[in-house]
This record gives C-alpha cells, sequence and structure tokens, in this order.
DNA sequence: ATAGACGTTTACGTAAACGTAAACTAGGTG
DNA sequence: CACCTAGTTTACGTTTACGTAAACGTCTAT
C-alpha cells in the first residue's frame, strides 16, 4: 500500500514539471527517498504537493504553505507551543476570511458585468 | 465631488508606498493628471487601486487584476465583442469558484489542525 | 553496441513586483 | 536667502519560483 511515485509520475498527475518538484525538495517543501539514485515520492510527499498546489492556487507562497503543512503535522509537545500554534493557525484564519470576502465581491462584481453584456447583447438584437 | 489625491494621501489610505503608485502608473494601471508636474489621483484611480489590491490579496498578478479590471469597465460595441467578453467573465469565474472551493478545505484543514491542539493541550491539564 | 528515453547535478537566465539610491525640481517657512 | 519637505525621473538591485541548458549516468529495445 505504501507505494512510490517517480518523478514523472508525480509531474504528470499533477501537471508540474520535473524541475518544479526538484526545486520544491532543494526549498524542503518534498523529502523523496533514493531508488538508485532516482527520486521515489512517497504518498506522504503527495500529500504535500497536493498541500502546496492549492495554496498556490490561494496565491499563498512556497514559504506561507510551508508554513501551513508544518502546522498540519506539527508534533508539538509543551502548552506553550501549542498555544503559539493555536495562535497561529488563528492568524492564517483570518487572512483566508479576508480572503473569502474579497472573492465574493469579485464574483459579484463578474456577475454584474456579465450582466451588462447581456443587456447591450439584447440591445443590438 | 470629483476630488484628486496627492500621492502620499493615497498611499497612505491604501498602506502602499509612492514607489508602488509610481510602478502601477509605468504599467498602465492607473493613469493620474498632472497637477503642476505632481500627480493629481482620481476617485476612478482610486477605485481602480482597490481593485487592484484586491486582486493581489486573492493572488492575482497584476496583469489578471488589470485584466478584470478591462472586463469592467469595457466599452465593447458589437456582438462579438461582447460574447468574447462573456467568455472571458465566465473562465475567470471558474477559477475564482476553485479557489473558493481550495479556501473552503484550506479553512477545514486549519479548524482540524487547532482541534487537535486543543485536544493536546487537554491531555496535558 | 548503439540509440533513445529517462534520470541526475550544477549553474546561469528570467519575469514579476517592487526596494533603494541618486540627482534633480518646486513650493513654502524662518 | 537658505533650508526643508514633498514630489519627480532614471536606473540598478532584490526576491520568488521556476525555465533552460550543459554534461553526465542508467536502463531498455532494436
Amino acid at each position: 500500500m505504501s507505494s512510490t511515485y517517480s518523478i514523472r509520475e508525480l509531474a504528470n498527475e499533477f501537471g508540474v514539471t520535473t524541475r518544479t518538484l526538484r526545486f520544491y525538495e532543494e526549498k524542503g517543501l518534498l523529502c523523496p527517498s533514493r531508488d538508485n539514485q532516482s527520486r521515489a515520492y512517497s504518498t506522504a510527499d503527495r500529500t504535500r504537493l497536493r498541500l502546496i498546489l492549492r495554496g498556490k492556487r490561494l496565491g499563498l507562497t512556497l514559504e506561507e504553505s510551508s508554513d501551513i503543512i508544518l502546522m498540519y503535522d506539527s508534533t508539538a509537545q509543551n502548552t506553550e507551543q501549542l498555544n503559539a500554534l493555536i495562535q497561529k493557525i488563528q492568524e492564517k484564519r483570518v487572512d483566508l476570511l479576508q480572503q473569502q470576502k474579497d472573492l465574493k465581491l469579485m464574483l459579484k462584481d463578474l456577475d454584474e458585468a456579465e450582466n451588462r453584456c447581456k443587456e447591450s447583447l439584447e440591445k443590438t438584437q
């Protein structure tokens, strides 16, 4: 079940280049093991890649996505660490909620623009 | 009512640098008139700036924001232009809806991470 | 055994979005 | 008048996120 993926398999599946995957590894975002010099990506790598690309679609930098991933699988032990982590999570949530507002506004603006177009079309006919 | 703003007023209001405003002008995103060599920003410029910064918070490039702004105040006349514009709007909406999905997933992940933190805290006590 | 496909590392190149510094001008203030 | 503040243009520097190319190893098919 713990299958691995070649660099090309993963690149094709997610529509990125192999250069991108090597770059992410160089930045510490992925850490595939080596199968006779070639990279072997685990399902954990695959999940992290999915999260990175999701972050990209949301406009996050790689470092921001990296931070968030660290939140997910952080193994904070003591109270201090846990509270610090909770605060980071809450800060991030504030950003995302603002983004959600912006998104709704932009969708609304698009709707209005589309309606104006359609009205113009009707008049033309 | 058609008041204008100095570069510093606008920069302060939106929390950007004057360099940023000049850069946006250089890229054709803003087009302030000149009041004796100094830039005088109109309310239209102000609105465009607000849209640009909203786009930035959503992770759009300046060019993408520029495109969207052109959609808003496009004066497409003939049927062909109008249909092309409608299609562009619909394509953009697809992106935004995907982004909305990503956003909800990430918020959900953050919730789960926070809950795990809080559970750990309770066990510690 | 040679070609072709796929992998590797190393390294320089590039576009976007400004930062930063230099050198200048114009308007008000003591 | 000298000075300060605020603005201007021009231009080189910087970071992020890869692209692109060189030079090389490895495996498989013909």
